[in-house]
DNA sequence: ACCTGAACACCGTTCAAGT
DNA sequence: ACCTGAACACCGTTCAAGT
C-alpha cells in the first residue's frame, strides 16, 4: 500500500533541480550524488541511472548554464536593435548580473574541468560564444567599435565581463561595483560610447 | 633503531609544497590531506597540528599564490621604466602566464571560497591589486591610459587579464591566441598602444 | 528501463595517548 | 609542541537483485 516512487522518469530533471538550489545556497562541495538522492527520495543508487557519476552531472549543469546564459545574452541583445551603447550594456549587465547570481555555477561552467567535456556541454558553449559575434557583427563593420579585428575584440569583451564577475564572485570588489566597470567598459569598447578619452 | 620523522618542524612547508605539485598535476580535487601525509611519510593525524582543517591548507596555498603573483606583477612592472607599452605589455604577459602555468592554483585563490577567507589570503590579494596601482599611477596622471577615473581603469584592466586567463583555463581559448588577447588589451587600454583606434 | 540495498575503498575530522 | 593510531560519519562507485 506503501506508494510507488512518485517520478516517473523525471527523477534526471528533479536530480538537476535540486542540484542548482544546492549549488545556489551553498557551493560545489555541498553537492553530493547521495544528498540529491536524499532529497529526492530515491535510494542513493537510483541516481545511477541517470548520471554515470558525479562529473556528469556537473556537466549536465554546467551545459544547463550554458543554455540559459546563451538566452539571456541573445535576449538582452535583442532588447534595443537602434541603441548599440544601450544594447551592449543590456548584455554586458545580464552577463555580468547572471555570473553574480549564479556565481557557483558560473564557476563550475568555467572550472578547469571544463577541459575534455563532453560534446553537449561544448556545444552550448560554443553557442554562447558565437551569439556575441552574431549580436555585433554588423557594427563592427561600421567601425563602431575600436578594433580592428572584430574576432579579438570580442573575445577581450567577453573577457572582461568574465572578469568583472570573478572579481565579484571572490568579493574582490563589491557587487555595486560592478556596474561602474560594466560602464568603464562601455566607454572603453564603442567609439563615442564614453564620457572621455583621455 | 628506525630512524625518527626526518621532518624537524618543517613538515607545514613540506605539506605545502606537495599540495601546490598536486595541484600542478591534478587539480584541487585530488588534494587529499591523508594523501599529503602519505606522501611526507606521516601520519594521517599529522597534518592537523599545522592545518586545522582541508580549508585550512587550501587558505595557505592561496595566500602564497596571491604573494607570488604580486612578486611577479612588479618584477614585470620594474623592467621597462621608460616605455609603458612594454611595461603594460609584461605586467599583462606575466599576469595571464602565471594563471595558465597555474591555473588550479589560480582557480583557487580566485574561487567563491575565497569569500570569507582569514586575514593573511586577504592582505596578500590587497597587496596584489594595490601594487598594480603603484605601478602605472603616473602614467595615468600623464593622461596616457583611456580613461578618466584611474580607479575604476585599473580593475577593469586586471578583470580583462583575469578574464583572458580564465578562457584559456577552461580551454575556450587556445594559450597561443593569449597573446593575441593581452595585445588587444594594450591596444585598447593605452593611448597611441594600438596600431588603430577605428 | 529504472530503482533498491549491500558492499568496498576512501576521505575529513576528532581525540586520547605517546614523545 | 608535534605526531600516532583508533574511531566515527560521510561519500563515490560497483553490482547483483528486484519490478
Amino acid at each position: 500500500m506503501t506508494p510507488p516512487p512518485f517520478h516517473h522518469g523525471n527523477l534526471r530533471a528533479v536530480l538537476l533541480d535540486a542540484a542548482e538550489r544546492t549549488l545556489r545556497e551553498g557551493g560545489v562541495d555541498d553537492l553530493s550524488l547521495r544528498e540529491l538522492a536524499r532529497q529526492a527520495g530515491v535510494s542513493h543508487g537510483a541516481p545511477r541511472s541517470h548520471f554515470i557519476d558525479r562529473q556528469a552531472l556537473l556537466d549536465a549543469l554546467a551545459e544547463r548554464g550554458f543554455l540559459r546564459l546563451g538566452d539571456a545574452v541573445a535576449e538582452a541583445g535583442a532588447a534595443h536593435p537602434g541603441d548599440l551603447v544601450a544594447r551592449v550594456r543590456a548584455v554586458a549587465t545580464a552577463y555580468v548580473g547572471f555570473a553574480v547570481r549564479d556565481a557557483a555555477l558560473m564557476e563550475l561552467m568555467f572550472s578547469a574541468k571544463a577541459a575534455g567535456a563532453p560534446p553537449a556541454v561544448h556545444a552550448a558553449a560554443g553557442r554562447l560564444f558565437t551569439s556575441f559575434g552574431a549580436l555585433f557583427a554588423a557594427d563592427f563593420r561600421a567601425g563602431r567599435f575600436r578594433s580592428t579585428d572584430p574576432e579579438r575584440t570580442q573575445l577581450l569583451f567577453v573577457a572582461a565581463l568574465q572578469g568583472i564577475a570573478a572579481l565579484i564572485a571572490s568579493e574582490r570588489i563589491a557587487p555595486g561595483r560592478g556596474e561602474d566597470l560594466v560602464e568603464e567598459a562601455v566607454a572603453l569598447f564603442v567609439v563615442d560610447g564614453a564620457p572621455g578619452d583621455g
